[in-house]
DNA sequence: ATCGAATGTAACCTATAACGTATCAGGTGT
DNA sequence: ACACCTGATACGTTATAGGTTACATTCGAT
């Protein structure tokens, strides 16, 4: 089923892993391997999570990079479900 | 769980919608409302399902939507698991 | 044997997105 | 005052989804 409105994996990341253990932006980057703009770029809802960053995710925070991913695709589809009704799609298959 | 090797969604796709249904590529792509060309990519493996294209598979197959973008994370998430261990990134909580 | 349909794919275009470095302004803490 | 952290830029690169157009192949029907 989907999630009524699921947050963006930004804010979840933040609450969830970087204040509980009181992680700066800049030291958390380092950690994980990528520039601090690509983080604050996540964790401020600016750009998704990708395949690899869940993969990154899952390493330093002891998780699985599936719950990252699965968050993330949650929130695109909570996006493109907005526009169902825009497009031109016609029914193929009827139960 | 990270299912083990995962068909690419477009596979997935063309054995269980467009074969059963007996449909053409041409056909299915003008329903989908998408060229020929990205429906044929899809199917082929060269290039994935996107948010928006799950909504319309949903609507033309009378599916989920989510069960699209799920398998394409399954997929996409498999290839990046072959690269854990080339990524640099330091443990932050360890359970 | 020829015609038309279906397919895959190449070339060329656009838009979006993730990621990098570098920089700057504003805030906070020592 | 000074160092640090943050958010927000501007500038790149690279990748990918999508479109149109065009071409070569294959396959079924005439």
């Amino acid at each position: 089923m989907l999630m009524h409105n699921p947050p963006h994996p930004g804010e979840v990341l933040k609450e969830l892993c970087l204040e509980p253990l009181g992680l700066t932006v800049t030291d958390a980057a380092k950690s994980l391997g990528v520039s601090r703009k690509t983080l604050s770029a996540i964790l401020n809802g600016k750009s998704g999570i990708s395949p690899e960053m869940a993969v990154r995710l899952s390493i330093a925070f002891n998780t699985s990079s599936e719950s990252w991913l699965n968050q993330q695709s949650q929130y695109d589809l909570w996006q493109a479900e907005k526009h169902r009704k825009e497009l031109q799609v016609k029914q193929l298959f009827v139960a």
